[in-house]
DNA sequence: ATCTACACCTAC
DNA sequence: TCAGGTAGGTGTAGAT
């Protein structure tokens, strides 16, 4: 750490210290706002002689800049600041696309990388415990700050951000920044015209003119109607395995083969108009190289060479590909099971493989930016592969012996219902279906049997949910779902944990009562105020500046960011940022972007806002159950009709000295001063606001044992809990035991940090390590 | 009550 | 100065 004594000797200091260690990449976690972004609007306020990004850069001749594009594409992939000889990273960006998370906070990140909780302090307390001065609050902002550049650091490291960058860079043959910055179609043509140049063919470059008159595609991949019931027999998943690859290397679809509908080379009066290009083939031209009955016809009716006569380019550049795709998942199974880092590796190695094969059809029908499209070949694609799966389900249905039904597909896929069979006979039958099928085709289109759903419940297209077996020797099911608010981000988390675990109490009982009963539980609990509010916090992607100003309308993530904006302008979002909020209750008629608010703001509010149970039980939680358990007669909205309103609990006061608020320095220390509940933690009934415990559970077992284990501890009753039951969800849930780590259960993400006493062994006081915490928490 | 535009996010 | 594709479900809010 260096001490200097002004901004300006400051930013000298980082230059410095950038030209001495002379970094090839420069890391940020969000680089427009904080970071050098910030570093630089902070220069240009100071009016530096020298602009700061180009005193950073290698070459100051080189034009260093701050990017300012308004258009979709560079916002979201373009780092936004750029340093001449450097790569500037934005790493959340970056992480972005690399991980699923219903949101991309630093914290969110870590958890999710690096199994870390940390604590989230606002800039306002930072700056608060700096001003200070000397002594432990300037001190623990410090720590605070280079901590988070370290995890910053730790998360590129873990999940091998520049390894996997530069070997994707070699695996398609372009630079590194490229890789993270530039599209699908760069990666198609720079390894698709070093295969065109060594045989001779340049790729064509129509006009977006002639790209935009190419003929309309006509294809559409084939998406099967499911019949929408719960199936308590065994259905077999079988797909094809990289469909539309296969297609092109089986029919040697290419721009290089494709001769178009033969009877325009029949009429050849007429020029020939392929894609976006119009040809004047001479007449007689083709049939001398190709007798007519040896050529290919593809099912919309384009006709291709066969390889004998000339083998196409993409079915080249695919063959490689889906090789190296076979050898690098020959080295997943080679390598140990333990070695997580590495399977990771492999893991996203082969999965970018596998896009880049599937983006090559993406880039053949690609009509708004694309650079040579061409609609027939792109149909030829779609059509020869909704035959190859037409035919399979065909085959299937008719064999007299499988007694197979197809219940559901969607492009290459297949689901198979065998009624009256058992898991291992499903096994079976999938297994000759694949081979079957497999058979049936040329290579390379393979059928692959992925799984066996005992049961599942299929809703609609691209929606269905199951309990899944991979192997016949699987004991225990996996939980899989498409599709439904389980799997989708735009739901509250409490949506996703209703309907999965009521899913799960089906699938295990196939008893409708065990459902109803614990859906009830839950929305008592809802209603009574019992609950986490992180499990009810809507996070969407905002794109400010893209919303249709005829509407009239912004969605509510976006109209809670544009009120923060009005207070800090720094607050704006981020292109693409998801942005939380939550529904509290609003004027009669309300509409929902008036009733959306930042969940701080709930919480700040000191129960002048209150949150919105009625529209997540009725908006949000019986729309999703509904759908699935109307299919078995069951009234979800009826429950809810008929359940007793519990009484609402308002939101406690506290004197201030119990919660330790009085001031730094507090004699309250304790953690257990911070969950005075009304509610005893172990039967979830109303207590004595002193008694963790209420007067019957300390009588039963459970609670006994934490009385006595406390008195043997010496601690509480409260600091006993602790290590029992997560204090956030009062239950635990199955997490017994597994607290070690934080008072607060991994299910949530309420981004509170503690840090516990080690000194004694035991299962000490926690300390409340920044005061703030305590509102995010409440 | 039904339809439509819009926004979001997912499956493939 | 670059930007793979289509199909499909659901919630919101205003119009019919």
């Amino acid at each position: 750490m260096e001490v200097h004594g002004s901004e300006e000797a400051l930013l000298d200091a980082l230059v410095g210290a950038v030209r001495a260690l002379d970094p090839d990449i420069l890391v940020g976690y969000e680089v427009q706002q904080g970071s050098l972004g910030y570093l630089n609007d902070r220069a240009t306020t100071l009016a530096r002689p020298e602009p700061l990004l180009r005193q950073l850069s290698r070459t100051p001749t080189v034009s260093s800049m701050v990017e300012r594009r308004n258009d979709e594409y560079g916002v979201l992939h373009a780092s936004g600041i750029h340093v001449a000889g450097r790569i500037v990273l934005n790493l959340w960006r970056l992480l972005r696309s690399e991980l699923k998370l219903r949101i991309y906070t630093f914290e969110a990140c870590v958890a999710a990388v690096l199994q870390l909780r940390t604590p989230h302090i606002p800039a306002w307390v930072l700056s608060q415990w700096f001003q200070g001065g000397p002594g432990g609050g300037r001190w623990r902002c410090v720590q605070y700050i280079v901590r988070r550049a370290r995890l910053s650091l730790a998360m590129m490291e873990q999940l091998d951000i520049t390894g996997r960058t530069g070997e994707m860079a070699r695996t398609f043959g372009i630079d590194f920044f490229s890789v993270l910055t530039r599209g699908s179609q760069y990666r198609v043509e720079a390894m698709m015209a070093r295969l065109a140049h060594t045989q001779n063919y340049l790729l064509p470059a129509p006009s977006t003119e002639q790209t935009k008159n190419q003929p309309a595609m006509e294809a559409i991949p084939l998406v099967m109607e499911p019949e929408s019931r719960l199936y308590v027999d065994p259905v077999v998943v079988l797909d094809f395995q990289s469909l539309y690859p296969s297609q092109i290397i089986a029919y040697n679809l290419c721009f290089s083969t494709c001769l178009g509908r033969p009877a325009h080379a029949a009429a050849a009066a007429t020029p020939l108009r392929l894609g976006a290009q119009v040809f004047g083939l001479p007449k007689g031209s083709l049939s001398g190289a190709v007798a007519p009955d040896k050529l290919i016809v593809a099912p919309n009716g384009v006709a291709y060479a066969p390889p004998e006569a000339r083998q196409g380019v993409l079915p080249r550049l695919l063959n490689e590909i889906l090789a190296t795709r076979i050898m690098v998942k020959a080295a997943m199974k080679r390598a140990p099971k333990t070695a997580k880092v590495l399977q990771r590796i492999l893991n996203a190695r082969q999965f970018s493989l596998k896009l880049i094969a599937n983006v090559t059809y993406g880039y053949t029908a690609a009509g708004f930016s694309g650079r040579m499209p061409c609609a027939e070949l792109a149909d030829s694609i779609v059509q020869s592969g909704r035959e190859t799966l037409e035919n399979t389900i065909r085959m299937v249905e008719a064999h007299p012996e499988w007694r197979a039904r197809v219940v559901y597909g969607d492009t290459d896929s297949l689901f198979v219902l065998l009624e009256g069979r058992s898991r291992n006979e499903a096994f079976r039958i999938g297994a000759e279906i694949a081979a079957a099928a497999t058979a049936a085709n040329p290579p390379p289109v393979t059928l692959k049997m992925e799984k066996v759903y005992h049961p599942c419940v299929l809703l609609t297209k691209k929606r269905y949910v199951g309990y899944m077996y991979e192997t016949p020797k699987q004991a225990a099911p996996v939980f899989d779902a498409k599709g439904i608010e389980t799997v989708r981000r735009d739901t509250c988390s409490a949506v996703a944990k209703m309907l999965e675990r009521s899913l799960r109490i089906l699938f295990s009982s196939k008893d409708v009562s065990q459902v109803k009963e614990y859906v009830e539980r839950q929305w008592t609990k809802i209603l009574s105020g019992r609950v986490s509010l992180a499990d009810f916090v809507f996070a969407k992607e905002v794109r400010l500046g893209t919303y249709r100003a005829a509407h009239g309308l912004v969605p509510p993530a976006a109209q809670v960011a544009s009120r923060a904006m009005a207070t800090d302008p720094r607050a704006e979002p981020r292109y693409g940022e998801r942005v939380p909020y939550v529904v509290v209750h609003g004027e009669p008629g309300a509409r929902l972007v008036d009733m959306a608010v930042a969940p701080h703001a709930l919480i700040e509010s000191g129960g002048r806002l209150r949150l919105h149970a009625h529209y997540y039980i009725i908006k949000q939680i019986v729309p999703a159950l509904e759908r699935v358990f109307s299919l078995l007669g069951v009234d979800v909205r009826g429950w809810y009709a008929a359940l007793p309103r519990p009484q609402r609990l308002l939101p406690q006061k506290r004197p201030a000295a119990a919660l330790g608020l009085g001031g730094r320095g507090s004699a309250a220390g304790t953690i257990d001063a911070y969950y005075l509940s009304r509610h005893c933690a172990v039967c979830d009934g109303l207590t004595h606001a002193q008694r963790p415990i209420c007067e019957e559970c300390r009588g039963e077992p459970q609670g006994a044992a934490v009385v006595l284990s406390a008195r043997a501890a010496r601690l509480t009753e409260a600091q006993a809990l602790l290590v029992r039951v997560c204090l956030q969800c009062g239950g635990g849930g199955g997490r017994r035991g597994t607290l070690e780590a934080g008072i607060v259960c991994d299910s949530l993400d309420c981004g509170v940090f503690f840090e516990r006493k080690k000194a004694t062994g035991e299962a000490a006081a926690a300390r409340v390590l920044c005061d703030l915490a305590l509102q995010d928490f409440e």
